[in-house]
DNA sequence: TTGTTTTATATCGTGCGCGATAAAAATATT
DNA sequence: AATATTTTTATCGCGCACGATATAAAACAA
């Protein structure tokens, strides 16, 4: 058969792709729980981190857009997650803070990593396997998240 | 500092996503070119390698639900890339089959697979460091596609 | 200072993904 | 045969992702 390297078997990208919604569905549960979605998960995770962030800083560290991250944070406003207020300093920049409910979410959050760990292992995934995944998952981030786009097609 | 598994660093469900939008993203100048986005570029792959298969079927085979993959096929109809009939042996499906035009597609198709393995090079990432996450992504889509949701949160 | 460029934010439109729901056809059960 | 269950398809609603576009503020240049 030609076309040989067109054969789904053969695709990086496509078990990329599937790994991601597949951890991602086994988040669900746990985030429905407190009424987020994984996205705003990451969102949160970033400001537990630090918290009163200008909109693109959090959007940066996910590596997203801002025109991805403005309507998300005006989403979780929405939820009394978090809420903003502008920058004296700068006044472009509108600077994204934890609200107490969003703070309190950190508790609840604490134990879905091990949650997700546990389920891992219940479905029959080796966590040293896993591991393995991390440096090169790194390694391939760094690589590919150059800014500078390719403008030529070859 | 507490809630160590809260970071961001910490966590594979994040590397995945991210990983995975990043590999998308490479692939988007070449699918623009020829019209079409990256999950229709998945459907094609599916109907390349086996022509005129019911829309669940397509969906299985890449992990998509029918609520997908159905909308999807229908855009994919009016790009003109696919086409459906009904089947006689089985009245509640619908087999979807490619147009011409559709088929035509494989063969400008064919060298994208090798114009991402350049650019990856370019960029920087090893080929040998790819592959070997192949087998560790294999290995947890395998463990983790497993229909029966979990029913209870621990 | 004035003009240009860059940066930060926001909005709009489109195509996913997916939970929820519905309807029709096939299959299984009684 | 009549009923119940499962399978296949479809639609709706919502929240992303992201390209394109717009605006205001800051940084830079002439």
């Amino acid at each position: 058969m030609a076309y040989e390297q067109l054969e789904l078997r053969h695709q990086l990208c496509f078990r990329l792709y599937t790994a991601s919604r597949l951890i991602t569905q086994a988040y669900e549960p746990y985030l429905k729980a407190l009424g987020i979605t994984y996205t705003q998960y990451l969102v949160l995770l970033v400001l537990w981190e630090k918290d009163n962030q200008p909109v693109n800083d959090i959007g940066k560290k996910l590596l997203l857009g801002i025109n991805t991250t403005s309507p998300l944070i005006k989403r979780m406003e929405v939820l009394g997650l978090v809420a903003r207020h502008g920058n004296d300093a700068d006044k472009r920049q509108q600077l994204v803070y934890l609200t107490p409910k969003g703070k309190q979410m950190k508790e609840d959050a604490a134990n879905i990593p091990n949650c997700l760990a546990k389920q891992m292992l219940k479905s029959g995934v080796a966590p040293e396997e896993m591991f393995k995944m991390i440096p090169l998952l790194d390694e391939f981030i760094s690589k590919m998240s150059t800014k500078e786009k390719q403008d030529t097609i070859e």
